[in-house]
DNA sequence: AGGATAGGCAAGTACTCACTTGCCTATCAA
DNA sequence: TTGATAGGCAAGTGAGTACTTGCCTATCCT
């Protein structure tokens, strides 16, 4: 559940994609793999960023809707509100105290 | 830089030692030893626990004091608060918009 | 001093994962 | 229908990494 989240995070290639559709959220495979040729000099194969898409769909970061050939990537940032969260404010319970 | 904090989190039994420390922070390295043995039936060696922590500490999740041959450790969830920020809010600046 | 406790260093192993290569399917335009 | 475009499936490779094992240093207690 979360671990597909934060493993989905870990990549520095796959932040750069959530970098790209934040800036513009419902591109193409193609348009992906423009971006990351031009705009960041990554020499990575189409099918390597589909992955990477799938990791990505997995963690449940992105959507994606269907039109005729073309496959659209929708950004979602709802996981990512959870993640400090878990430790920031952790006085959620108080079990055993035991001082050695 | 960001690489190391995502990719510490990254690791299921860093982020159990990230919840001990929220719980109760300035623990030994033996303390969670014991920690991660009792409460969560993690079968890992103090050699591991101990290379968890180091990548926590080269991430700025944690911060060590020794006192005399106990060495603390601290959390620090500071990193933390940066990460979704980058997505969420990422009107920052407005590049180049080149439609295809 | 001697033993026990707390921790560190370094090499080896096994497994995960990012990436490539090769081929296949589906939609659209001519 | 033919060719071009957009995407998918699957096996193989190489590098990173989580974990272990063995040994070593430093501090405390009696």
């Amino acid at each position: 559940m979360a671990d597909d989240l934060f493993k989905a995070l870990a990549d520095p290639t796959r932040r750069t994609i959530l970098d790209e559709l934040a800036e513009r959220s419902g591109q193409t495979l193609f348009e992906i793999c423009a971006r990351l040729s031009m705009k960041h000099q990554l020499g990575i194969s189409r099918q390597a960023v589909s992955q990477h898409l799938a990791v990505l769909e997995a963690a449940g970061l992105l959507e994606t809707r269907r039109e005729g050939r073309y496959k659209f990537h929708d950004l979602n940032t709802a996981p990512l509100r959870q993640i400090a969260e878990r430790w920031l404010a952790t006085d959620t319970s108080g079990p055993e105290e035991n001082t050695p």
